[in-house]
DNA sequence: TTATTATTGTCATGAAATGAGACAATAATG
DNA sequence: CATTATTGTCTCATTTCATGACAATAATAA
């Protein structure tokens, strides 16, 4: 990780969504020997497209490949730069903070995206400077670094923006899932309870979903079918 | 212009848009002796926040403060960076492409904005790199530099998802209009004809207008009344 | 003064979408 | 076989929307 190879003052940060226990949750990083929280990030190499080099972190963080990823804000205000808390991660983690390191002491203005997983098929990794990688809900949110609420809060408006428009249940949700577990999925993003006729028949009606065969939980009620979507 | 009082390798693009004659246009900016047409840009200082940045950039084309202005992409391709262009231009201009302003040749990230801005307040300004500074309609734009065409597109296609959510007519028009103008607005974004008494109806009913008195034009008919936007 | 013309503001009508509840079907259990 | 919880669908009223009808009106022509 020399600064030769990386553009300098650009980062990105992704909030990664997943949906789990009704709830809806990211991914926060929290750096070695220090309290605070963080989301994953990283920086763009010289020849790199932007867009790669998110996919590409991204990859690294989850083991996933094809992830849904958006890119919704560019933060760019000047009070960002904090150095004295990047110094205090890289000399947590025994980096010499005056040395190779020296650039990310830099102002930089990040580029933040949103994905969207399926909250089953991860295993998250721990970048090199941080040792825990755990999912948070998104209603009950430790402090986090720097502006990074400020991102996950305007992460969160866009994809309530983008829910009817995108196809964000598809991807927090396994191949196959009932009405229910996909009217959960709206519910937790929008913070409102829907009526269950009423988003079954617009649900329906949309023509994006595909019936298959039903789900028998072994529970005393009759059991739902199972969908998937239409297009993939 | 020197180096050092600029973050390198990150610049804006603005898309200003104004609406003329029953068309929405861009400001464009064409470059001394070349034949390139490009979006006004400019960089951030190095203690200034990028909001900030746009919107001084911005007062000084268009000499208006307090311009509507929404950022809505960042455009990272590495493919973007093609230094024999501003070579060109730097040089077309008897600029030394070698010498302080060699920075410029770099590979930059773009954060593009739009802004609205009611047409007949502005009289355009170019900057020291470029001669004209002129409007052109939407539908009808000459090639653009690098990938500005892109960037122009996306603006487009970004005004259309806002049209209804943010108070675009309002930045687009003078203080009072009439209904048949906020139409036209409406129609020029949207690229498609509306029907007059839905949009009418809507829009009343949307509670955002005040009603004025009515504007006689000197016309063989019934006078429409004036309105302007209830916020501000 | 009165008829003409183009445009505007509003209403009438029917169609489509939505909200709210009713109810039968059904998978397991007692 | 009755009970229980949940699901799929239907009904009915309400709201929204598309479409066309029509009267009001500002200037001009007769």
């Amino acid at each position: 990780m020399a600064s030769t190879d990386y553009i300098p003052h650009i980062s990105y940060d992704s909030v990664i969504f997943g949906f789990s226990g009704d709830k809806l949750k990211i991914l926060l990083l929290e750096y070695h020997n220090t309290e605070l929280l963080a989301l994953p990030g990283g920086f763009v190499k010289n020849t790199e497209d932007l867009n790669d080099a998110v996919r590409r972190g991204l990859e690294e963080r989850t083991g996933l490949k094809n992830i849904y990823l958006e890119q919704f804000y560019t933060f760019g205000n000047y009070q960002r730069h904090q150095p004295q808390v990047l110094k205090t991660i890289l000399e947590a983690n025994g980096f010499d903070s005056g040395g190779e390191y020296r650039w990310m002491l830099d102002r930089f203005i990040t580029v933040a995206y949103y994905a969207l997983i399926n909250y089953n098929e991860v295993v998250p990794q721990p970048d090199e400077l941080s040792d825990f990688c755990k999912w948070y809900p998104v209603d009950q949110l430790p402090p986090l670094m720097l502006d990074h609420a400020d991102i996950v809060a305007k992460a969160i408006d866009t994809l309530r923006e983008n829910i009817d428009r995108k196809l964000i249940g598809m991807n927090l949700l396994p191949e196959k899932f009932t009405m229910k577990e996909l009217q959960h999925v709206y519910e937790a993003i929008l913070g409102v309870n829907l009526r269950r006729t009423t988003f079954q028949r617009k649900m329906l009606a949309s023509d994006l979903l595909i019936r298959h065969e039903k789900k028998y939980s072994g529970e005393a009620h009759k059991a739902p079918f199972l969908y998937s979507f239409r297009i993939k």
